[in-house]
DNA sequence: CGCTATGTTGAAGCTACTCAAGTGGCGTGG
DNA sequence: CCACGCCACTTGAGTAGCTTCAACATAGCG
């Protein structure tokens, strides 16, 4: 989300929408929408050079780490808002980091009841659910027009048998993932929908301020039935809360919009 | 749980009960202690030998592989019935594999609310929420008197790096800890008391299967309260919810002891 | 053998859900 | 350009499900 993070907003221009109802399970895409759809080597600016490098896999990589990851991350995808990147059900074989836009991750289950695990924003990875099957967990889409770079993970993985210090790092980016979870998991069984929402705007906040965005000033990409979604909670409850907070003076609702006028106030909830 | 596993009950016969008083964090046990808690190579049966081979990280190992995993795990310790393996603070160094017996994982929250993220089986690994930090995130306390084996992170990142099948079988662990997580969190955000303990039951029956136990008569480990701090609700619901399981002819209750009349009924709610 | 921890059951209360009506913003087509 | 329809959002009223509080039963442990 949410201040749409452009580092490239001239590079994308030039790029043609992907056609929303182009078959993403199925068929491959045609080659002309290949193509466009993948570029290689864009600028010639890889890791070494991205604006993210602090936020993904390549944090805390030396130089000469970064240029040999740049040497696996060869091709990025342009995805258009609602627009699907990945399909539960397809084969795994790439992980992907988010350069621009944001994603929400759903998973479905037999019971045909859906869930969001999560919302990515720059510099997140993508298809971590997938490594341990031969296909992925979960749909994950756009919330607004975005870019990814594409991490062939047979390719990843080699490398980090070669580079310690990517190896160490990606076991990190896992193992955080998890730790993630288990949080939300304590937000969604335990705690009453005032502190969950709190919660959540102050998450969205700390990692905006991470990416060089304002933390009390964005816009949230997602719907409130998607928020609802995440947190264990139905759409009316969070508009409720949304409206009660605002009462009270702890943020400013407008729309999408939310500013953030107390946020310690938010904490102590 | 649930059925004591126990392919070493002699083995484990004539080991002193670690005392449950013992300083876990702050001070290290005596030496005296220390002899009888860890203990190299036991009857020198390793990896290559272990029953639980097919359901820990050396899963689809070949037997040259899992010998040389037998040279980074040369240490396993006894724990005491309501003992804490780990403590949440400590330094991470090892991963655990939980070779007998059952564990449950606490993560504590600033607030003061705990969140039990996970109870662990024989063959499943503890400690990977300590890797993206240096500190581990949460405690681990046995549910009963249990042994575990001992893998010093460091060793392993090292022969992942030789070992492409240790590589690929700890990212698959890795990933399957974060789908695990989502499918929990579905649960919990989602699903009426009914089906989360219906679920609950289900999975503990599918685990223990895997493991040779029967997968209709078992003995929970776990508390009432555990259970429900687990999925996100109160000791009483989860009472009620066995009494009423019970009554509809689902499931029989004696205790702790659960015997599972109708699965398939439990799997359609 | 008694104590404490754990589990069961009942009754009252509250949170969040369901159902429903109405508003506002945005894109599309007349 | 405005009107229309759609979708997201807001707000209200009534209700279901879970929690809280409390009393009692049972089991495990010293």
């Amino acid at each position: 989300m949410f201040d749409t993070f452009r580092p490239q907003a001239d590079m994308r221009s030039d790029m043609p929408v992907i056609d929303p109802a182009a078959p993403n399970r199925t068929a491959p895409p045609s080659t002309i929408a290949f193509a466009f759809q993948r570029r290689e080597n864009p600028c010639g600016s890889q890791c070494s050079a991205c604006a993210m490098r602090r936020l993904c896999i390549a944090a805390s990589l030396t130089d000469a780490e970064a240029e040999r990851l740049d040497t696996v991350i060869t091709t990025w995808r342009t995805v258009a808002k609602g627009d699907v990147l990945l399909r539960a059900g397809d084969p795994f074989r790439n992980l992907y980091m988010v350069r621009s836009g944001s994603f929400k991750s759903v998973t479905s289950h037999a019971s045909g009841r859906e869930h969001i695990t999560a919302f990515f924003l720059p510099g997140d990875t993508l298809g971590l659910d997938g490594i341990c099957q031969e296909y992925l967990e979960s749909d994950v889409m756009a919330l607004e027009d975005s870019t990814v770079c594409v991490v062939p993970f047979a390719l990843l993985e080699t490398l980090c048998r070669e580079v310690k210090g990517l190896q160490k790092q990606f076991h990190r980016m896992l193992s955080s993932e998890i730790v993630r979870e288990a949080e939300l998991l304590l937000l969604v069984g335990s705690m009453p929908a005032e502190q969950r929402i709190a919660a959540f705007l102050l998450n969205i906040s700390r990692r905006l301020r991470a990416r060089g965005f304002s933390p009390t000033d964005f816009t949230l990409r997602m719907t409130r039935e998607d928020i609802g979604n995440y947190l264990g909670m139905k759409l009316e409850t969070v508009s409720r809360t949304f409206s009660r907070f605002q009462r009270e003076g702890l943020i400013r609702v407008q729309g999408k919009r939310i500013i953030l006028l107390d946020p310690e106030a938010l904490d102590l909830l």
